[in-house]
Formats: C-alpha cells, structure tokens, sequence
DNA sequence: CGTCTATTTGAATGTACTCAAAAGCGGTGG
DNA sequence: CCACCGCTTTTGAGTACATTCAAATAGACG
C-alpha cells in the first residue's frame, strides 16, 4: 500500500530518471541509485526554494511547475537569470559548489513541484555512479553554450528583436508570464516592452 | 640533446601541468600522461586559431600572448565573448563538443603559444585518466558563474559602471588591448568609450 | 464588489549610437 | 632622419533607443 504521497513521489522519480537516461548512457539500477537521492518538495506560488544570502544547500529537477532565478541589482530591479519548468534543472551553481552566501532567489511561480538533492549526496554520486559526473559535465557545457548565445544576443540585438526571439524561441514558457517576468528576463523596462508589444499589434493589422 | 623548440614545448607543459595540479587531486604520471596528449602551437599576431563556419577541432591552453575569441553580429559588428592570456583556456564550447561549424573567430591578438588537445584525445582523457573529468566540470562550472556574472552586469549595469568594474576586475588584460578591444567586449561603441574616458579623465582632475 | 496587481499610454529625459572629421601615434621606407 | 601611411583615439552634432514618472485602464481573485 502507498499514500498518495508516495504514488506522486514514485511518478516524479519515473521522470527524473528518463531525462537522465536520455543524456547519458546509464544502466538501470545505477539510474535508480542515483534517483533515490533526491527528496520530493513542493513549493507553492510565491513561496521561494532560496532566498539572497542563504546557502544554497540543493539541486533541484523539477517535476512540476515553473520557477524565476532572479537577481536584486543595486537600485533594487529584479534581473532574472533563467526560468526553469518541467524537465529543467536549477539551482544556484555558485552557491551550491562554494556553500557560499547566494546572491539570488528562486520562486516558485506556480505551485510546483522539485525533486531535491544535497551537495552530500551529489558528491557521492559523482564518485560512486557512473555517468552522473559526466551527465553533470554536459549538461554544464551545454547550458554555457545557451548562456553564452544570450550573452551575445543581449549586447548586440535590441529589445525589440530580444523579445520576438524569446516568444518565438520558449513559447511554452512565454505563455505562463506576465509581461512583468518578461521584462525582467530581457533586462527592459515593462512599459517598454509594452509599447514594443503594441508596435507589434499594429504591424499585424497593417 | 634537446632542440630549443623541444625546451620550449617542455616548458609549456610543466605550466600546464602545474595549472592542473592546482585544481584538482591527480598524481605525477596521470598529470603527465595527460600532458602528453597536447600538441604545441605558435600563432602569430593577427593570425587565427579557428574561424566561423570552421569545426573547432581543438580545446587550447594558452602558455604566451592573448586571444580573443569574438562573433560577427548580422551587422558586422564584432563582439567579443572573452579574451583568453596565458593560463587560461580557449575554445569553443559548442563547436568543439557536437563538431558542428563554429560561430566565432579566436585570433591572437599578439605572438602567442598554446597547447592544444583534439577532441579524440580528449574523449579519452575522460575515460582512462582519473580526475580529467572532474577537472573539467569544475572548471565549466567555474566560467558559468562568471558568465552569469557577466550576464547579470551587462543588463544591469550602464556602460560607464561596467568600463570601471573590467580596468579594476582585469587590470592585467586591460593594459594590453586597445580601447577597440574594449569597446567590443563591453558592447559599446569605441566613440562612446572614449566619452566614457574623458568623463574619467575630467573627474581624476577635480 | 473592492482591492491588488498587471498593463497601457504619454511626456520628458537620459543613455548610447551614427556619421563625419580631426588629431595622435607608431612603424616603415626613401 | 623625416615624411608618409595606416590605425587608434578623440570630438561634436544629430538621432535613436530605452527609461522614468505619473496616471489611467484593465484583469484577477477572494
């Protein structure tokens, strides 16, 4: 007999496990040893996995939901670095490899769901599973690779044509923001990227 | 009996050597062995190590000089993704892990030396040398931060802060390039910065 | 229904770019 | 050794992109 809770909490291993072995060559049972470190969360909306100046002391995979990685600069604007949803990783990398004071939040923008994992455990992994060090290498290299084509496309192209590749690019995930989120995700003002929205309706009706 | 050429490459290999033992836990013969499978490479000043549309076929340690590895905006502009100075590393990720042709230049911005290690070599670094693996994801880990970094200032920061913040962050590399150079890895035109450096000039005065 | 938040709009402002031209500077050949 | 060439740096005027502030409007939710 299970508990509801145990059921959800099975389902959500069942994901985790295929997204691995979908990047990386990896037996079962190892897959599944590599699962049972991680601990089921669930986060309501608004409510936040971290907060500036704690230590971030997890990786997270989530399972459901969708959560914003922001950043307070000095006049007090939120930056957001990344969204991450269903099927994606977070954490703040920094933070979580030095067990060094964060300088980001992460919150929940829906009410979601994470399968969680403690530095502890990650470093077990690395040294007692095959493929998890390698499954980690390439999912870095992969995320510098996006981190470094935003980089580029946020000094060279203007927010009008940030804002069409972004819709254009994440459409699954443009639907569940405000425009609000979006701002801050393109590093704009939310009445600019209002009036770049209009300047877009009116080129549709011609 | 040693050729001077022979010297040199032995030369460039102890400092790599040395940049890894500073990194990660690894024994004299595996340090070695790894070594090994580099080969040496001089590049002239304004000469290229990689172009776009090329397949990168190598990762680079650079032992003397300094690169900068940029992108060709559908403008024409360059921007520059970094720069890369003795004892530190230069590649492009993307291409250099899926073989897929390159969307950026590396040229060597002065008579330079690296060590260079093909993907084959490298792919059996991974697999047969204990702590190349882990040396890697820390180090890819290491310059997402920084990136992010580098993300989060670019957005947040005006182009006056983030002039100041790269002489006082990179004072070594600074010295080094012209303000071209800088102008194109901030994403600011040179005219602009140089405005930005009578405004410095004016204030130094008093 | 009322409250809170998101979105839109406009006017004034600021930051950074473009274009054109002049000045500085280093190297090279006559 | 000097004159010239190419490249970097500076300067100014005009312009474009994006922000700030204030206020009105629209939506969402209890």
């Amino acid at each position: 007999m299970y508990t509801r809770r145990e059921i959800t909490h099975q389902r959500m291993k069942a994901l985790l496990k295929k997204h691995i072995q979908n990047r990386v060559a990896i037996s079962n049972s190892e897959a599944d040893k590599f699962c049972d470190l991680f601990a089921q969360r669930t986060v309501k909306k608004k409510s936040f996995l971290l907060r500036k100046d704690e230590i971030c002391r997890f990786e997270g995979f989530v399972t459901k939901g969708l959560f914003r990685i922001y950043h307070l600069d000095h006049n007090g604007f939120e930056q957001i670095l990344y969204f991450a949803m269903e099927d994606w990783w977070l954490t703040d990398i920094d933070s979580f490899n030095n067990q060094t004071p964060s300088q980001l939040f992460i919150e929940a923008l829906e009410d979601s769901e994470v399968l969680l994992i403690s530095k502890e455990d990650k470093e077990y992994a690395y040294e007692n599973i095959a493929g998890i060090e390698k499954l980690f290498r390439t999912m870095t290299q992969k995320t510098h690779t996006v981190l470094q084509r935003r980089m580029i496309d946020s000094m060279s192209k203007s927010a009008y044509e940030r804002y069409i590749d972004f819709i254009q690019t994440n459409p699954g995930i443009a639907q569940r923001l405000t425009n609000l989120q979006v701002a801050a995700y393109l590093g704009i003002s939310h009445e600019f990227l209002s009036k770049i929205r209009r300047k877009i309706q009116q080129q549709g009706q011609t």
